[in-house]
DNA sequence: CAGAGTGTACTGGTCTGACCATATATTTCA
DNA sequence: TGAAATATATGGTCAGACCAGTACACTCTG
């Protein structure tokens, strides 16, 4: 060798591949703000040099990051819109529902969520979040009478408005995408054992409690109460095993 | 009106969508698994009877969500990918990028799981996986002496096999993207601040008593020690206001 | 002058067909 | 048997074309 020069690795980059980073990068230093307009594909193609197609193909991942939209037949170019964790939720939910996870993981996911988002929400929640938690468990109340599916309807109705108030997107969406996986994963046993008059009853008066702490600005509480109900609610369709670690994790182990 | 036909909105599907929906059903399903061959882009536009072009966008659309990879040349198509949290990061970083995610969001969810990983290892480490962390801590002694960048490789390896002793995938996979992202948030804090030799000390100290409690199979202390310590290690870059918060959640609040 | 209807220019969606550099598989050769 | 040359199909890019639809300006009408 004759020299020592820095030489650093190449990778050949495609075209789309440049004209997507610097759309995102002019979005991302807020040079292109949500509601603009980007020129039309066949102005793009003029000033990036490159043909319609290269265009194109930088616009869809663009899109199928939900930076831009393209409509046809608008005159004004595609809009930049504003960011939103709409994209992150499909691919939490894409994760979660691909990966082969097994049925303790997720449950434990859940369980760490819930605990999460229940002792945030009693540090950071607002009088009018209190006022929306407390009207979810009136409906409650309310539908225990209209059989399971409503009750559970508005069982979810209440755990949502406890992750808005726990401030925390990330907690609320990975929670989401938990609950659904986790629904479909055990909807036919809880098909063959449906929500009794007297869970009904008994998950009523755990979110009871749990409001109470978060009513209370009881952090610790809140989420001991809600991890300790979690597990109770799944337990009954884990494995034996399962149940036992879980169940001596209730308290302390996974605080 | 002479019937009541219950009619539903009409939306024009595009079809590289369509190409897009089928193929990310099929790997849904699992009928496409990861390191499977999709058909080349010519056969692909005849089963799908589309254009090349329709095929390409739907194929860059599934690439940006991380399900495939197109290598040009390979006569053996484009790659069905295993789903990774690479494409997770990116979101979460854009998404704080555009201050749509607070970065102490970003950090109180960085901590839950750090904590809840940590606990988990605890109860579920196997004694292989013991010896792998005891050799991470080792490694990151060892690269005390060979400066920050070294030392913090070496400290995301233990973390990395803490992660792996929990037995949680959706912990494991969060855990990296929200490390992840964290760490191109706050790049340029560490620039200025690189770890000194006093702060990869103090890391190692810490690491190893996050070791000691998950080889006793202390989870509670485990999770306690990983919180404060990620607040810890955090807390200089977050407001005043925040460190207040999460300080005080150190103990007992995000328990 | 205001509003309803009409045009029209340009947009994005799709298609066809072509060229290139390259990664792999095959064949050839030593 | 192993290495080198070749063949082949692939993905990346380009050019040019057509169509359905939207937004906007322009009518025409009252």
């Amino acid at each position: 060798m004759t020299h020592k020069a820095a030489f650093t690795a190449v990778k050949t980059v495609k075209a789309y591949e440049r004209v997507v980073e610097q759309i995102e990068g002019a979005i991302s230093t807020r040079e292109l703000r949500p509601g603009d307009r980007l020129p039309s594909e066949r102005e793009l193609m003029l000033t990036f040099e490159v043909s319609r197609s290269t265009i194109r193909e930088a616009l869809r991942v663009l899109e199928s990051t939900g930076l831009v939209r393209s409509r046809p037949g608008d005159p004004r170019g595609p809009e930049v819109l504003q960011a939103s964790p709409a994209i992150l939720t499909k691919t939490v939910n894409r994760l979660v529902r691909l990966e082969t996870i097994a049925l303790e993981e997720l449950v434990e996911f859940r369980i760490m969520l819930e605990g999460a988002a229940c002792t945030l929400a009693a540090q950071h929640r607002t009088e009018d979040q209190l006022q929306t938690m407390r009207a979810a468990v009136d409906a409650m109340r309310a539908e225990v009478k209209h059989g399971p599916i409503a009750f559970s309807r508005a069982d979810v109705a209440f755990h949502v408005s406890v992750w808005e108030a726990s401030h925390n997107q990330l907690i609320q969406i990975c929670g989401e995408a938990a609950r659904g996986a986790l629904i479909d994963m055990v909807a036919e046993e809880l098909d063959r054992a449906p929500n009794s008059q007297a869970k009904m009853e008994l998950s009523l008066a755990h979110d009871r409690e749990i409001l109470g702490a978060i009513s209370a600005g009881d952090g610790p509480t809140a989420g001991r109460l809600a991890r300790s109900f979690v597990i109770e609610y799944y337990g009954d369709i884990m494995s034996l095993k399962n149940r036992a670690a879980l169940g001596a994790a209730d308290d302390v182990a996974l605080s």
